[in-house]
DNA sequence: TTGCTCCTCACGTCACGTGAGGTGGC
DNA sequence: TTGCTCCTCACGTCACGTGAGGTGGC
């Protein structure tokens, strides 16, 4: 398949594609006129690649983290980045979850405000 | 409180604290000399924007909000923005807690492999 | 006067977005 | 031949990081 169809089926951007081969993540044939081929099994590298990314690994980790990932052997000290990514991983998780509730009760306290009347308009100043 | 006591009491770094201010997120008074004072209510504001960037906010989006959700007064239009970036935010939750499982999944699958002795090396070749 | 903190440029970084200008392949 | 897709520069963006060179205040 060609980028364009990968990032159909997975929803990235071509760009990003193009990106995540400069950055040694992706690899792909060239046709004689020079476009790029993928196999099949790209679509999930790609998705594994989104979702580690989500994690919130830099390239560089995914880089030297994908193909003990893919094919599920590590050495002692890439398990123990693994777990030191999935232990902040779990901290984002929580602090996001925090988050989350306190939005609710932002929303709540304004819906309430809205229904009593009290609309906020720009008041971005703090003192006359 | 000049700037360095409140990136101390917030974890936040100075040039983050003056990039809030450029994005109209964080005011502050001037001494003669030019230099940045804040209120004690600064803290609470900069943990509240570090939040919102947390849920994935953008400074436009925080600078919109910022004023209603500190005083908790909203028109019909930004509490609709606000219960978006909520379920935006839930969703990313949900994308990372199945990112967070898969994770375990790989850390399982390779502690077992190195348990019966088949490390993984730099092996990013595709084909010989 | 000595330190420590602060100031303003201004360029660098990361993961892409977005044209500009040209080519490939059904 | 006409479209649609692809290509490579190369500059822009967002939320800062990181010096460079100079000043403020206990």
């Amino acid at each position: 398949m060609r980028v364009g169809e990968l990032a159909a089926r997975t929803g990235v951007s071509v760009r990003a594609l193009r990106y995540y081969e400069e950055q040694g993540l992706l690899t792909a044939g060239r046709s004689p006129g020079g476009q790029r081929h993928y196999a099949r099994g790209a679509v999930d590298r790609v998705v594994l690649i989104q979702r580690l990314y989500a994690a919130g690994l830099s390239s560089r980790t995914i880089a030297e983290l994908l193909p003990c990932v893919v094919d599920g052997r590590a050495t002692p000290d890439l398990l123990r980045r693994l777990q030191t990514e999935r232990d902040r991983l779990e901290g984002r998780i929580r602090d996001l979850l925090e988050v989350r509730d306190s939005l609710d009760g932002v929303i709540g306290a304004a819906a309430a405000n809205e229904r009593t009347g009290a609309p906020c308009e720009r008041s971005t100043r703090v003192s006359p």
